[in-house]
Parts: C-alpha cells; structure tokens; sequence
DNA sequence: TTTAGGG
DNA sequence: CCCTAAA
C-alpha cells in the first residue's frame, strides 16, 4: 500500500515556481487518495494524511530557493491568495483538511456530471468561501478563471458528458488557420484564437485569456518555451517579432519552468483536478476540461525531486529542528546540537508533555505543527516491528533511524568533536534511561533466571532481524543498542565459551557459542567477561559483609558459575603469564582449560 | 576486523 | 554499553 501522492509530489515540490500550486493543490491528494495492491484508490487514513501532509510541509517550509519564486508569485496573485494559501497548510488541522477535501470531492464530482459549465466550477467557489484556508488558491484561481471564460461561453457548455472534455466538443479544427505563412495572433479574437488553438492543438479550449491563448498557440506551433506575449508572428515556426519588439513575459524569461500566472493557476487546477478523477477513480482523465495537457505537451514536465534533493531537504529539516531543540539541553547551548537533531521526538517526549509541538516556519509565519507527525508514522513501523521482539520501545527511535541515516552523513561531520559528542550522548542516555525503564520492563525479555525461556527467546530472535534493527541507529552513531539484560543462559554460555576457547577469543566465542545471540556482539561478550570477572572477585567481599542494603537490580549470579569464572580467569592468566608472545602456549593452555571446566560443572 | 581497555 | 587505539 502505497500513497499515490509521493510520487506526484516531488513533481509538485521540486520547482520553486510550482510551491504555492503544489501547497494548493498537494492536500488534497494525499489526503485523499491511497493506492491499494490491486491499484484502486481509497481515502487515505488521517494517518497517511497526517504523514504525507508533513512530508509536504518539509518540502515546502524548507525549500528555500524558492522564496523568490514565491515572492515573483506573489506579484501576480492577489494577496488574499497567498495569504489564504499559507494559512491553509498551516492552520487546519488535518481532519479538518480531509473533510473539507472530500466536501470539495463531492462537489467536483457534481460538477463533473453538469459539464455545462467546466470552468466555471461553482463548487469551487462555493468552497472557495466557505473553506476560506484550505486550498483556496486553487478555487481562487479558477474562479478567476471562469469569469473570464464566462464572458464569452463556449459550446462546451452543452455537452452533456460526465465528463467535460472540450477535445470532443465543438467544431472541428480549422487547419487552414495554421497553414498561413505567417501567423500573427494579436489581432485575433478570443474566438478566433481559441479556433487557432483547436487547431493548432486539435483540442478545443474555453480559455478567454488572450494572452494565455496566444502563448500557448505560439508554443504549439514553435515547439518553444520562450514566446511572447504580444508583438509577434510566427513564421515557419518560429517566433518573429513585429514591428515594436519582442515582450517576453518576465517569468519565461528565465525558464521555461517559470509559468505565467495564468498558465500557473491553471496548473494548480488541473492538479487538483486530477486529484478528484483519480479518487473518483475515474481511470479516463478529466484533466483537460480544466487544463489543457499542452501543458505537458510543450512546457517541461516538472522533475521528480531528486534523492539528493530529497536529502538535502531532510537535513535541512533536521538541522532547523536542531536548532529549535538545542534550547531544550541545559548544557548543549554551545555545543553542536547533534543529538537534539536526530532524535526530536525522544528529547521532547522525556520532558513529558502528552501532545507536543514544535514551531515551524510556513511561508514566513510561525506555526506550531504537532510534532509527532514530522517522524514518518508507518512505513519503518512496518518492517521493523514485526520481528522485533521488542519493538514497542524501539518504536520511536525506529520512526527516528530513516532521518537518522539520511543525515549520517551529516552526522559524521558533526562528529568531528567526538568529546562533546559523547557528552551530548551521556545526557542522551540519562534521558533514554527514563524511557528503558518502563520499556525494558513490559518488554518480553526474561530476566535473568529463566534460561529455558532466555534460550528460546534468544534463538527465536532472528540473527539478521536484530542486527537490522541494531545496525541502523549504529550508523548514525546517535542511538544506544538496546539494552539487553543478560540472562543466566547467556552467562552460562559465555562461561563455556572462555573455558572452551579462551579468554579473549570473543569473536571465535561469538560466533561458536552465541551463535543464537546474535545480539551480543563480541565487544559484548568481553564486556561481560569482565564484569563477571569484576563479580567474581568482589563477591567475596560482599559476602564476608552480607549486608545489602540495595536491593540489585538483577538476580545475582550464582556462586558456582562466579567461581568458576574465577578459575577460568586464574587460568587464563596463568596461560597468558607463561608466554603471552606465544600463540602455541595459549593455544595449550586453553586446552587445559577446557578439560578443567569440562570437569567442573 | 578483532581485541583491549577506558569511560 | 560506547568509544577508540592498536594490531
């Protein structure tokens, strides 16, 4: 299952140019539309809504190359536009989005099946009204749209198809119009021009907007992104200016991306208009009753995001969170926010409050979006969880390890300073502490004195599932392995495994005796071997007092197993103190080892 | 990569 | 457990 709207996003977000459309008009796919395995599309759950909305929202609050496109934008839309627009990503919440998302599917869908006035839409501006926040740019534009082409209707009007298609409406095309030598639109009607169209296109338009009627012909019929508005003819397919002088119009100047306004809005309709064909699941396209696909035809298609942009956004996104949660660290104001970075959601949610918010910057406001919904939600949970035993308190690192290893690269700069890094990580893991406690214990690890069920356990646990899971947040160097107490077995077996094959020999250890474990690496199993060895001496002592007057935190190891470990350590120093250049001594005095322990227990 | 050792 | 140096 897939959100259909991830794919088409990165078109929308990818051109600065396109970011107000794409904020119009992106709401309304991904809250609406999922795509389920055999292709159909269903409402998307608030859920999806909720993540694919904020994938949006970092797409276009960190986009900042494109605040000067939104700011070109900004001179040719009404004011109220824009503002509304903004309002829309940043004010309602998400449930509000999706109802007023499907009162605009209902609408459309009624529109759809009164094909009489396409470009009109009422629906929209109905909505326009009454959802003064949500996607109002796109019913903005096409109402402004429609007065124009209200002025002077066209035949469409009376096609009684459910679907509004001009292509099929009409005369036919008046090729003789294009086999002039030389083609000048300006003196031409709107009629006449949406004729030249038909034409030149061979799909009828209500456009009435002469100039847009007049670029795109001239960009038909030159195969150009670069025409002007005016002033012009086109000869042998190519623009000629007349007498006064080309007039290029300022935004294709640049690029061809760079749309007029017109042809702007007009691009945001048809986005949204898409949408609605594919909730409705209406495999035919309507797209052209309100857009015409020589958008598609003879302007750049927009790019997918690439995954670099990708990355880059994300690291942004990440930075700018970082930057807003180093406040957060009584010690980390001066120093490199790293792990505040990375792991948001585990900083915020030691502090304890229920629903949390951060503030995010939209179009240059300052909003509070929750913060929950900026971590992906679904897709991690689902590999992750379901072979994890101890998923439930992975889950929230889990849902942090896709960012985390998008900026590891990042991280590893930050690095750099690995003494302050550790300090960040100490306060971390003071933190992550209050949260293990609750998690390790309704986690299903047996603790310690069940090593029938601890050896189960252990080898039910998929070697390659733990190490995924283990391995990720080890790139990023950001978060702890997940504590795993160790069972009575596992001691058993390590104890086993120095008496077989020799303090020290952890890997060979490891992979012979705890091959079940895979957990444990064999940094781990040295690390336990001295803490046994620690035990093991310092239990005497402890003993001698017998006054405990805290309760440990773990069963205690068995006498037996404690003193064993003692001999194995005498032993082991004594084979490493005969010749400790020696391989071949070490490789003896293991033997004996084995035999002595092999008699012990 | 593995081991040893400090934190 | 983490991290690093050294091998």
């Amino acid at each position: 299952m897939e959100v259909v709207a991830q794919e088409e996003n990165g078109e929308h977000v990818n051109n600065g140019s396109e970011l107000v459309k794409s904020r119009a008009s992106d709401p309304l796919v991904y809250q609406l539309v999922r795509v389920e395995g055999d292709g159909t599309l269903v409402p998307a759950t608030e859920d999806e809504v909720m993540q694919f909305g904020h994938l949006l929202d970092d797409g276009k609050v960190e986009d900042l190359p494109s605040v000067e496109d939104i700011s070109k934008v900004e001179t040719f839309l009404p004011a109220s536009v824009l503002c509304t627009d903004k309002s829309n990503l940043k004010g309602l919440s998400q449930s509000e989005n999706i109802m007023k998302d499907e009162q605009k599917l209902h609408t459309n869908l009624e529109d759809a099946n009164n094909p009489n006035k396409p470009d009109k839409n009422p629906p929209s501006q109905d909505i326009s009204a009454e959802t003064t926040q949500n996607s109002t740019v796109v019913n903005t534009a096409q109402a402004s749209e429609t007065e124009k082409t209200d002025a002077t209707s066209t035949p469409a009007i009376d096609n009684p198809s459910p679907i509004p298609d001009m292509s099929t409406v009409g005369s036919k095309p008046n090729f003789s119009l294009l086999t002039k030598d030389e083609i000048c639109l300006d003196g031409l009607s709107i009629r006449e021009l949406q004729e030249v169209f038909l034409a030149t296109f061979g799909r009828r338009t209500n456009v009435k907007d002469k100039s847009w009627l007049k670029r795109r012909i001239a960009m038909g019929l030159t195969k150009s992104c670069k025409v002007p508005t005016s002033n012009f003819v086109i000869k042998d397919k190519q623009i000629v200016p007349k007498e006064g002088g080309v007039q290029y119009e300022e935004n294709l100047q640049e690029s061809c991306e760079t749309e007029s306004p017109q042809e702007f809005t007009r691009k945001r309709v048809r986005n949204a208009n898409w949408n609605f064909e594919n909730t409705l699941r209406d495999g035919k396209s309507r797209v052209e009753f309100l857009s015409p696909e020589e958008d598609s035809s003879t302007s750049k298609r927009m790019r997918k995001p690439t995954k670099r942009y990708i990355e880059e956004l994300s690291s942004l996104d990440n930075r700018e969170e970082s930057m807003r949660l180093t406040s957060l660290f009584v010690r980390n104001n001066h120093d490199r926010p790293v792990r505040s970075r990375v792991r948001p959601n585990r900083e915020i949610g030691s502090l304890g409050a229920a629903f949390r918010t951060r503030n995010d910057s939209l179009g240059g406001f300052q909003v509070q979006v929750p913060f929950a919904s900026r971590a992906r939600r679904c897709r991690p949970r689902k590999n992750l969880v379901a072979f994890m035993p101890h998923a439930d308190s992975l889950l929230v690192e889990d849902e942090n390890i896709m960012q985390e290893v998008e900026t590891e690269k990042l991280t590893r700069t930050m690095r750099a300073s690995t003494h302050k890094n550790r300090q960040l990580k100490d306060i971390a893991n003071k933190q992550e502490k209050e949260n293990q406690e609750e998690t390790v214990a309704e986690s299903d690890e047996v603790p310690e004195i069940l090593p029938d069920e601890a050896q189960s356990e252990g080898e039910n646990a998929n070697d390659s599932n733990h190490d995924e899971c283990e391995s990720l947040p080890k790139g990023s160097h950001m978060r702890r392995k997940h504590h795993r107490a160790w069972t009575l077995c596992e001691v058993l077996k390590l104890v086993e495994g120095v008496a077989r094959y020799g303090a020290g020999r952890w890997s060979e250890i490891r992979r012979l005796s705890f091959a079940s474990y895979s957990y444990r690496t064999s940094v781990d199993l040295k690390d336990k071997w001295r803490n046994l060895l620690k035990a093991s001496m310092a239990q005497p002592s402890v003993e001698k007092e017998g006054k405990h007057t805290r309760k440990p935190a773990s069963l205690p190891i068995p006498t037996s197993i404690l003193s064993r470990v003692r001999e194995l350590a005498e032993l082991h120093a004594q084979a490493g103190s005969e010749s400790p250049t020696n391989k071949f001594t070490q490789v003896h005095g293991r033997k004996v080892v084995q035999g002595k322990g092999s008699g012990f227990l």
